[in-house]
DNA sequence: ATTAGCACTTTGAACACAAGAGTGCTAAAA
DNA sequence: TTTTAGCACTCTTGTGTTCAAAGTGCTAAT
């Protein structure tokens, strides 16, 4: 007669098999699940007396709830949480889902924006929710390395290749002559003294320094270090983009006005999302599951997966939904894209030449 | 007691004020209008009769139409062109408008990408209606110009400034040393034989005939054409962003679960966008009204105007929402802003150097 | 410990009904 | 000839009622 409320204790044997048929009859239908229902389609050996007995302390524990007084039940929060933590079996992606990933993974090997866009589409198409794709700009990020392209006799196009791998560049107008060996020198010294370094530690003296050492090119330092912190310190280029929301009005509990709501109030707001996903691990597949207090909307669940390429968080996927989704399939597809995502950005060099070892445009 | 069926032909002054009436006070009820309506509340002369009369036979001229017998008139889609055509009265920005407007574009002064983005989100701040920022790549997009960063003993970055402006990059990895010397060969001679060239043009002998001429870097040709390709030709970079989605449920014509799905869709369909898009004029602001036959959904509309900049449609900036809109206000702010951002991103040199001559980063 | 049976609650669909809004048309007034 | 008042008619919308279906909790029997 355990009544406690979540006490953290065990649940028999029996009242797991409940719960995990109710979540996923539920998952499936959408609808609140009685106990007549577990009788005909589930196979619980017992009568649906008995099976009401146990709902009603799964209620009292907190893991099920009722709408109202006479209709079955449905997960909560807490529910579900047990589910995807202990009860739920991981799905096998079958072998032609697997060749799609791959197929996708080799076609647009390279480039994180692209794989993020395709493997967002292609999340979206395998699970039927709309997928979400985060890149984050690091913020430590710094340039690594200096060169620059000549255009015209005054002006020319200094390039910065930053930490995360991509490349910036910014066009510099003189009013001045320029030639190869000024440029040669300048690109040199910031490479010495510049690169690598965070840009918040660049002071005055030093530029001062610079510019003097350059003669001609040091009338070039002060608009360089400009280019280098517009692109790092206060590059705001982490991007959120969702793929397949229309998928949302297929689920009953998205169908409606409010709902849609809040699901746009969502969408628009980028911070949230980057915020929710901050606070994940980065070394697993993430599920938060809305509730009132929460920063998801209720009855939704989003699931998601860090990024990481050699050793550093670049970006997310996931995939938002109804908190009855198909926990055990949506996180079985999110790790081993990722992983394989991960794994294709790295900076591993290929093992064999027959594929070529295209990597990081920007 | 002209009957015709939009046959051309002229409306009489009372009639074009009681369209009016009707159209303006539907835009801003958002529900069908009754003669009774207008008698009170526009300033028409002559008793709900007589307004009964005329809008029987402005509706069989095909200008109103009823939802049910008995109900008010709703503008039907000529109508509604009618009223943008000939009716309606240019908006003027108020002054604090203008200075938001302004402001927006000094502070982004430069990037495309970012200007588009703020613009986007400021018409949708200003007017109450989602917006649509569009950037197009034009397909006779080119590689001016080739340089090289050397990374490692093994691997370099082959950075390419395209005829847009933008710079890209590709990270190639090499089994064999690399040096300066090798790198400097090659970007010679693409500089020298593949800048400028449209890829289409660059012929299997004309690479053999380089990679002969390059000895150890001939090997790199290849990718490096490749690289051209990707970044030319097959670069699908053009993007379509909305702002404000979720302002449309607002609008009750669109707080429906139906209207959302299609609203969803297109959203959704990009390219759909690009198409309503390149159908229309470079040189003004388009409306499009939605109805059955359309591309665009019915009850909604659509006003954009394409951004030339140095005589290139380089993309455009769209508002969307519901067809009884507020034409006047929309159609103003659209036009004004992308005026104002065409001029600003024109090749115009800085007058004064005071300001650094910032441009174009990727 | 389990189950059959029953009374009870809630939902949701179907239906009827009244009120309100707006029309078209006719006949009178300007 | 043009305009308007008046009236019958239509359609929508909201409300109240009824009724069946689904599912529960509890008691008593197995």
């Amino acid at each position: 007669m355990s009544k406690e409320v979540l006490g953290g204790e065990e649940l028999s044997r029996r009242k797991k098999q409940i719960l995990r048929s109710v979540i996923e009859a539920h998952i499936m239908l959408g609808e609140p699940v009685g106990s007549k229902y577990l009788t005909t389609n589930a196979d619980i050996p017992f009568s649906s007396a008995t099976i009401r007995n146990e709902m009603a302390e799964l209620e009292a524990m907190g893991y099920l709830e009722q709408p109202h007084t006479s209709s079955g039940r449905i997960p909560t929060k807490a529910g579900y949480r047990f589910y995807v933590d202990s009860l739920m079996d991981s799905y096998k992606l079958t072998a032609s889902e697997i060749v799609t990933l791959n197929n996708m993974l080799r076609s647009k090997i390279g480039e994180l924006d692209s794989i993020l866009q395709s493997a967002s589409k292609l999340v979206a198409a395998l699970t039927n929710y709309p997928t979400v794709a985060v890149k984050t700009t690091s913020s430590e990020n710094v340039v690594e390395q200096f060169s620059y392209m000549l255009m015209g006799d005054n002006d020319f196009l200094l390039v910065m290749r930053l930490s995360d791998g991509t490349v910036k560049s910014k066009h510099i107008k003189t009013d001045f002559s320029l030639d190869k060996n000024i440029l040669d020198t300048l690109t040199d010294q910031l490479n010495t003294y510049v690169a690598n370094v965070s840009p918040e530690t660049i002071t005055l003296p030093l530029m001062m320094q610079l510019e003097k050492s350059l003669g001609d090119a040091g009338k070039l330092v002060d608009l360089s270090i400009k280019a280098v912190y517009e692109n790092t310190v206060s590059s705001d280029d982490s991007s959120v983009s969702f793929e397949g929301v229309g998928k949302l009005l297929e689920y009953p509990e998205f169908a409606s006005v409010d709902q849609m709501k809040s699901v746009l109030n969502m969408i628009e707001d980028k911070d949230g999302i980057i915020n929710i996903m901050k606070e994940g691990d980065a070394d697993k597949v993430n599920v938060v599951i809305g509730e009132d207090d929460e920063k998801l909307a209720e009855h939704s669940a989003f699931i998601f997966r860090k990024l990481v390429v050699d050793g550093k968080v670049v970006g997310a996927i996931g995939v938002f939904g109804p908190s009855r989704m198909d926990y055990s399939k949506v996180v079985s597809t999110v790790e081993y894209l990722s992983d394989q995502i991960s794994k294709t950005l790295g900076t591993a060099l290929p093992e064999k030449k027959d594929d070529d070892g295209a990597d990081t445009k920007t």
